[in-house]
DNA sequence: ATCAATTTAAAACAAATGTTTGACAGGTCA
DNA sequence: TGACCTGTCAAACATTTGTTTTAAATTGAT
């Protein structure tokens, strides 16, 4: 029991040069966290895909948990740097463009294929079970993106939108490029031959940022005539009151008129 | 070893009346399932709470995994019963009403605090990562909800719109309701103060379902002129050509022309 | 080559996992 | 009463978990 040639040895760190198998544990990690989840991946997975011994992760990271940290750490580095939100344009480009370009770099990312293809569905498993990841990812990598999305959204609706509704835009918009991240493994079931890859980015980047701007227009005409409330037309059908729990009606209705064809273009 | 008086006892069939250990036990698992995740739940984390032995879960449902088939088995007809998606709706109801109807029930299923308000959390598990449920659980609560709102969409853009089109759309709002489902977590993180609960619901619902009714309308629009295919102006901004990965632009760009203020309604 | 630090590897650790066992209590019916 | 079925329980099953220990290899400078 000489303690005294073990001290420090736990959570060593790492003295500039990368061993082999430090680099391979992190990159093994990566893979294996987002495969399984972080309460469900072994140390021995990890390891053995690494082609490492089982102690191999004490010894480096200091445990499990020192590891996963050090994973979502490595990870903000590299998947900030491809696909930049602003890729693609020019400094004063059109807000209608950035969005475009926002939306094209978030799906870039989500369908990723390179080495850190694991780190949207790490990101994914975190937000809907938290756990010591996702403090760090909002602080990180969502926050960042959700100002800079704002900031498009509040350029697209005028400056006299309400921060309030501004706020629900972008999550429309944002929502819209999230499902294809959360619903990945849905859709293949849920439409025979569905296959979404790296390819189809385009086509899918298209609609949402065409879908949102049309919506968009749509609430920066509504937001600035709304400064004074305009009167509104009460629901087309009244409820027929089998419900078995409704909620009180109290919010504003659509200010639609939906029947009508609007906007004769062409 | 006298296996004559065990046999068939496992997975045993339930006969009818329900011992409290059994109601109990399936109720503690779709809240301690949906809490953690299929694969990180214990047995004995149920049982504790359930206040049974260990073996209760083995003697009942003959296993673990037999007892989460049976606990979604269970919770399939409960959330349907509740919030149907033509709820508060008259059987002519238009559509523009049809799709306030699907996505404020959708909502309240989401924000759901009853009995079964884990089944969101566990559907939103199941879908980032598959275990065995996800087979039942497109087939029987995702695939209707998704015909539904299919054809709800479709009467919306019109009969000449393309199908690939209408599914775009589809997801487009879907996307819009699941996005509060699957980022509760974070948006208390991002947003200080940011507190959603059923009470919220109708505000949000009213949001979604104005901002995709806008988008559609503008969809039909371009649907209905886009039989004939018109000539596109090209996009405002050259790529700079820095992208490290960029795919083949071979998708059809936006036919809309963001700079020109488009619609002088009122 | 020598010495010390660094990195690996096999084995073992206690704790926790899903499952099985066997006994026991409470009925039901002959 | 005695056989039989159902339900519950404590205990133990073999496996797997994250981590630790111990020793052997490797490395690099002197």
């Amino acid at each position: 029991m000489f303690e005294t040639q073990l001290s420090g040895r736990m959570t060593r760190k790492h003295n500039g040069t990368a061993p082999q198998t430090r680099q391979a544990l992190l990159e093994a990690a990566g893979a294996v966290f987002a495969e399984r989840g972080y309460r469900c991946t072994t140390v021995r997975q990890i390891c053995r895909q690494a082609g490492a011994n089982v102690a191999a992760v004490n010894y480096h990271s200091g445990g499990k948990e020192a590891l996963y940290r050090e994973v979502i750490r490595h990870a903000h580095g590299r998947a900030a740097a491809k696909f930049p939100p602003d890729f693609d344009l020019g400094p004063g480009a059109a807000p209608e463009d950035q969005l475009r370009a926002f939306v094209r770099s978030f799906l870039l990312r989500i369908f990723d294929t390179g080495p850190t293809a694991w780190m949207s569905k790490l990101i994914a498993m975190e937000m809907i079970d938290p756990g010591v990841a996702l403090d760090s990812l909002v602080r990180e990598r969502v926050r960042p993106m959700a100002e800079r999305l704002g900031r498009i959204v509040r350029a697209l609706l005028g400056p006299d939108a309400a921060p309030e509704r501004a706020r629900l835009c972008g999550f429309s918009v944002i929502s819209q490029c999230i499902f294809y991240a959360h619903c990945r493994a849905v859709l293949p079931r849920l439409y025979a031959g569905w296959k979404t890859g790296p390819a189809d980015v385009e086509r899918l980047a298209e609609h949402i940022a065409r879908f949102s701007l049309a919506a968009l227009r749509e609430e920066a005409q509504a937001g600035a005539g709304a400064q004074t409330p305009r009167p509104r037309r009460a629901r087309a059908r009244v409820p027929r009151g089998n419900a078995p729990a409704r909620a009180p009606l109290a919010a504003a209705h659509s200010q639609n008129t939906p029947t009508l064809p609007q906007k004769p273009t062409l």
